[in-house]
DNA sequence: TTGCAACCTCAAGCACACTTGAGGTCAAGC
DNA sequence: GCTTGACCTCAAGTGTGCTTGAGGTTGCAA
């Protein structure tokens, strides 16, 4: 393969990031990424999809599921690499998310202020517990966090 | 029932915490919670199991697994009531968990913003994205948030 | 040309956190 | 005393995010 060969192997794609090469074939399969495939039928990987494989992992440490990350993802152009301006939008819309993020942890920090002088967490005054202002849950499996 | 009754039924238990009543079965089993039986084999949970259950949701909201609640609770008497003073020092436990967490995602958004300048996300220079700077994954499953 | 790692598909398995279902018991009110 | 809803057990199923395995193909290189 040429230095300037534009695609990179399903191999080369899961050494730069540090996923399985398995795990690269489920995501394809879930329609997070997209391979071009050789007569030989083996997958080609644009470099660029480097960074979008990087993008699941920063987004999966927030706590997004994969199909939270696929409407993300759908922001960016499929087949050709994203520009420095597709990122750059990605990236700002990934800080509010972490803006979010961060507010309601300290948002249940203070709240667990309060409830540190009663030692409560389950009296109906506490809002900490209050199963109304519970974020609701989603149905059965892994529930999704601080969202 | 007497109102003074220091027991309560698993439905009231689910009842009060908003949790089904199968999955506070499921808890019982996995050693989260504990219940003494009737005559007739029906559970009966103490009222400070409410507080234990609200524990588990909100340790839940923070993405801790059912093992590590388990350990966080093994801090709590079995079988009788905690008292404030246990309480107070789960209370600050958890305080400082969500300190750590609202740390890792402020410094996540300030890598973040020096990626926003180059759009990198990608880049071995990146820190973002470094595996090596990855939270290991534990194996299969769904993985922890941001621990 | 042959060897071998890297690739392919498809099906099944796994950990987590539960839910659902079948088939049966208990207890409170009429 | 009978009905009815709440309870019981145990087994199997569900959704998410993958991994593992079987059985076969490709492609680089010695």
């Amino acid at each position: 393969m040429a230095p300037r060969d534009p695609f990179i192997t399903i191999g080369q794609l899961a050494a730069r990031t540090g996923v399985a090469v398995s795990a690269i074939r489920f995501y394809e399969d879930r329609g997070l990424l997209r391979a071009l495939r050789t007569e030989g039928n083996q997958r080609r990987f644009l470099r660029s999809d480097i960074r979008r494989v990087s993008f699941i992992l920063i987004a999966q440490r927030l706590g997004l599921a994969l199909a939270e990350i696929e409407t993300q993802l759908a922001n960016l152009p499929q087949g050709r690499a994203p520009t420095l301006a597709d990122w750059q939008k990605m990236s700002r819309r990934m800080r509010f998310e972490i803006d979010q993020r961060i507010m309601l942890l300290t948002r249940t920090r203070n709240q667990l202020d309060q409830c540190i002088g009663c030692g409560c967490l389950s009296l109906e005054r506490c809002r900490l517990y209050n199963k109304d202002d519970k974020l609701g849950a989603k149905g059965p499996g892994p529930r999704a966090v601080l969202d």
